[in-house]
DNA sequence: CTGAAAGCGCTTACAG
DNA sequence: CTGAAAGCGCTTACAG
């Protein structure tokens, strides 16, 4: 061929009737064409089609969105999804939302380089944010623009839509439980410079209302390399606490390999905790008590608020509430 | 107030010129005001943001897009979100995008109910689809429409755009390895029912060829449970391999939790080794020794297809190639 | 500073 | 079986 005629869409690529023109048809013939509609003869389909692939023609998903409204979709923010939270979470999402006909835009808010410029886009594209949005949550909610966010286990919800988690039953399970073995001092890991973070601050309070002595140690970074320094460190120096209660699973897995290292057994030595409830926690050994959150439950109810404010229903309370458990496995 | 008029929009959702209306303005001017453009007088972009918000007004995503073109979306399609290899490749994948400005729309192939529809959605919200489309890859880019398609790791990739993931270097560097520290007869964990997997006849080629005994145990199921379950029994019965290499990392870290209750010792009594080279492997003890893939690499490759293909761009080799490497780490 | 007109690419009635 | 018309909700020139 001598090269096709001038493509009118953007980019230069080819539109319905560019098609229609190449097949020698009407627009509406090609729709009927594309779509597999019923009122064609075969024939006429065959020329349309081959004309399309010439062409190249892909249908613009925003024209034909105007006209048929198209499919809802969810913005999700996670946080980082080289922690395996992230992704168990996303996948409770995704599963959740694909039931409900929905379609799920990812996006990392710790992996963008401009988080700002990635939440407007999710903003544009999305017909509700659902997300981690952490300590600058009032600022991005502003940067996703109209559209109704959902926040996610947020520090401070307000009246925010959000689904809030409550790890305090949870942790009184385990300082009971703790204390029930015999446990007299404990170690907590924290990331948070400075005061410690609500989850620190709920295990020190509980344990210490139950005669358990806590030290709250600061500054550690939320990786298993960083957790096991911190646990490598707490075991050399000076009285060994019988317990190393980490801010989250990966933590944790750190801890428990510090001891391993350090030829301290676990839980026999020292016993170690985490938070979240991952799937990986039962893949060491020994395998890892944990205080847990079931994903499916946050999905859901993320996804409900979600629906509603989609909907531009009236939320009476638009806040959910999803309680974590002590989940009792090996290693405490 | 009485309650707002009628609304026009699908769904009756707001429209641009319900705002108009609301605002006394033209609907012109609307758009100036939500979108921060200069030209329009502070109590004008009030008043008109006070009307917005009061009928809960959300642009159209394809109203805007018709315009503007917006921007491009990436549908990601991964295999199981719970297998720690598929959070991995969409966090490269993730990030890549961001880079060029590209929304990534995730969907999962396993958790999907109904995989067809799933990608039928995918093919008509996005500019391309990039993954694993296992098995039925043929069925399924049917299924996804006019949109290009970049196959990742695809059995037969044929003259398909893919990105082909070559082990076949690696495996041999491991065999040398393993002959090099003395092994005489190794164990293949393998999912495949009937024939090896690819992977696992290049384990027994590459092992055969250096004098090392292989024994393929077929019908191993893709999980940590499954493999342990699966290593407990080859511990037991009969003569014991002197090396464990599983089809995956999870499966690999599910045999090293059956040799630690079995008390035998990794890497001592019995090497282990996996696939695919997830951090997870270097959280446990004894690290994980594996056959990796950079994943940034395979990211690169796939959104280099996937922005030619979106520009409807000549591509004269449509595959790209990635090697996978021995990472040495302790288990074996 | 504000508005009337045109048009983005598609589908949905409706007519023939 | 095929096509001419209308319209989805927005933005981009252009005019005032």
């Amino acid at each position: 061929m001598a090269g096709p005629a001038r493509l009118s869409g953007p980019g230069g690529r080819a539109t319905i009737l560019d098609v229609a023109a190449a097949a020698g048809v009407s627009r509406q013939t090609v729709t009927r064409a594309m779509n597999g509609m019923p009122g064609i003869s075969a024939t006429t389909r065959e020329r349309v089609l081959a004309a399309a692939e010439a062409l190249q023609y892909r249908p613009s998903r925003f024209g034909r969105g105007l006209v048929t409204g198209g499919e809802r979709q969810l913005g999700l923010v996670v946080d980082d999804l080289r922690n395996p939270y992230s992704p168990a979470l996303a996948a409770a999402v995704v599963r959740r939302a694909a039931g409900l006909c929905w379609n799920v835009l990812l996006a990392d808010a710790g992996l963008a380089g401009d988080a700002g410029r990635m939440l407007e886009a999710l903003g544009a594209q999305a017909d509700v944010v659902v997300g981690y949005l952490g300590g600058r949550a009032a600022d991005w909610v502003d940067r996703v623009g109209p559209v109704p966010v959902v926040l996610l286990d947020p520090a401070d919800p307000g009246d925010a839509p959000s689904v809030v988690l409550d790890r305090s039953a949870a942790v009184e399970a385990l300082a009971d439980h703790l204390r029930g073995v015999g446990i007299v001092s404990a170690a907590v890991l924290d990331p948070r410079t400075g005061p410690p973070s609500p989850r620190g601050a709920l295990l020190e309070s509980a344990c210490t209302r139950r005669g358990i002595a806590v030290r709250i140690v600061p500054d550690v970074a939320m990786t298993a390399e960083g957790a096991a320094d911190a646990t490598t460190r707490l075991l050399a120096d000076g009285p060994r606490p019988d317990a190393v209660l980490a801010f989250n699973d990966v933590m944790a897995l750190g801890a428990l390999s510090a001891c391993r290292r350090a030829g301290v057994d676990v839980p026999g030595d020292v016993r170690v905790t985490g938070f979240d409830g991952l799937d990986l926690g039962g893949l060491v050994a020994p395998t890892l008590t944990t205080l847990a959150v079931d994903l499916d439950e946050v999905a859901a109810a993320a996804l409900d608020l979600a629906v509603a404010l989609a909907d531009a229903a009236p939320l009476p309370t638009p806040q959910r509430t999803v309680q974590h458990h002590l989940l009792l496995r090996e290693s405490a």
